[in-house]
DNA sequence: CCCTTCGGATACATGAACGTATCCGATACA
DNA sequence: TGTATCGGATACGTTCATGTATCCGAAGGG
């Protein structure tokens, strides 16, 4: 079905790349909604013939946008997620994690504009879904590694379940973040919710 | 600067409605950024004239129908708050504003719309934080009027503090629903997530 | 060193959306 | 009932993005 012309590839891969890259910065700035091919081939410096060259679809290219810097983020939560033993301290993991995750305003507008463009394409839905499913297994891993040292507030369920919560309340803080681009207040905001979500209310900052 | 000629405002009104009860199942159907005036004139039976009448442009129609939607919801929370005596009843409580806030997905959709276009406009943005604020300060006031009844976490603060919170878990678990469309699920989490928020871990669900 | 193949540029045709300017019917008021 | 004004429809010109078809230069193989 596929023929696979694999010459060449160098000068391929740096345009694609570009592009990319380009891409981010304009969708960044005005929005997926607003911007035109043009827009884009003119930020990296080609012509839309390199475009069409590389992406069949704009959606095409921004799925592949998407994709690209979503592992990349996860990649980085996992590392952050690791790096201290067995015991979950808590206030330093909510750190280092949301170091990762509020760190680049532009990445979350980006990522708000996917969710609402899959929000209408189920295809899209699929491929966030999962990805979200990923990243929440990689914090549920995480919470039952701690399992003994420090105990979940039982209404949230098991470890997949608070796991969720802390997804939720990402997502919660991202909004208002978007809003005020308030970057620390986003942080603290982030870190007090995990707190109250994962630790025991009563006994935690006494 | 502006003259308000206020004869036969009947019909025109009506045109306006109908205008924006279009525009909101287009713009919920196929999303903010693909949709284009005439589309919207098409699905409310009028003429692009009648658009250029009633409204300058589509980011001001968007605008109109945002706040008229909003206003109807914030209302119908306060009305669902205010249900209940002084006591807060944590479950029931969450149970009704969760059955307003999370009934009908095509608003959600048409508010995240425009949560990432006033993310990149700062005047819409404005608008939008007001209106959180004022959705905040309901519930804060709500939470206050429960002290002594019922006591919070102290991670979260005060009221205010603990509104915050709500706000954030209301809009985490939007993203969520806005992907995988169960709205049963969402009230659950959403009920899950408050509990956990407002009420102390140890205590509640033994 | 040629020459085949590939990648990106250029040129072109098409269609869609916009905003305006003008027209006609309807409505409110005398 | 007449009439002035208002609201929406129609018609028009223009801009802009898209996708394709073709061309040229450059990279890589023999």
């Amino acid at each position: 079905m596929e023929d696979t012309p694999k010459r060449v590839t160098r000068r391929r891969a740096a345009t694609r790349a570009r592009l990319l890259e380009a891409a981010f910065e304009v969708f960044a700035a005005r929005g997926f909604g607003r911007v035109s091919i043009e827009e884009i081939c003119e930020a990296a410096g080609f012509s839309r013939g390199a475009f069409y060259s590389n992406f069949a679809t704009l959606d095409e290219l921004f799925f592949a946008l998407y994709q690209e810097r979503a592992d990349l983020i996860a990649s980085q939560v996992a590392e952050a997620l690791a790096q201290d033993g067995p015991g979950l301290d808590v206030p330093a993991s909510v750190d280092r994690v949301t170091e990762v995750l509020l760190l680049d305003v532009d990445w979350l507008l980006v990522k708000s504009d996917f969710l609402v463009h899959a929000a209408r394409d189920p295809e899209v839905a699929r491929a966030l879904l999962e990805h979200r499913a990923r990243l929440r297994e990689a914090i549920a891993d995480r919470l039952r590694r701690a399992r003994g040292h420090t105990e979940l507030p039982a209404v949230l369920g098991d470890a997949q379940g608070a796991a969720h919560a802390v997804v939720a309340a990402y997502d919660g803080v991202t909004v208002q973040l978007l809003l005020d681009r308030d970057v620390e207040a986003a942080r603290a905001w982030l870190g007090r919710l995990l707190t109250a979500l994962l630790t025991d209310g009563s006994r935690i900052l006494a």
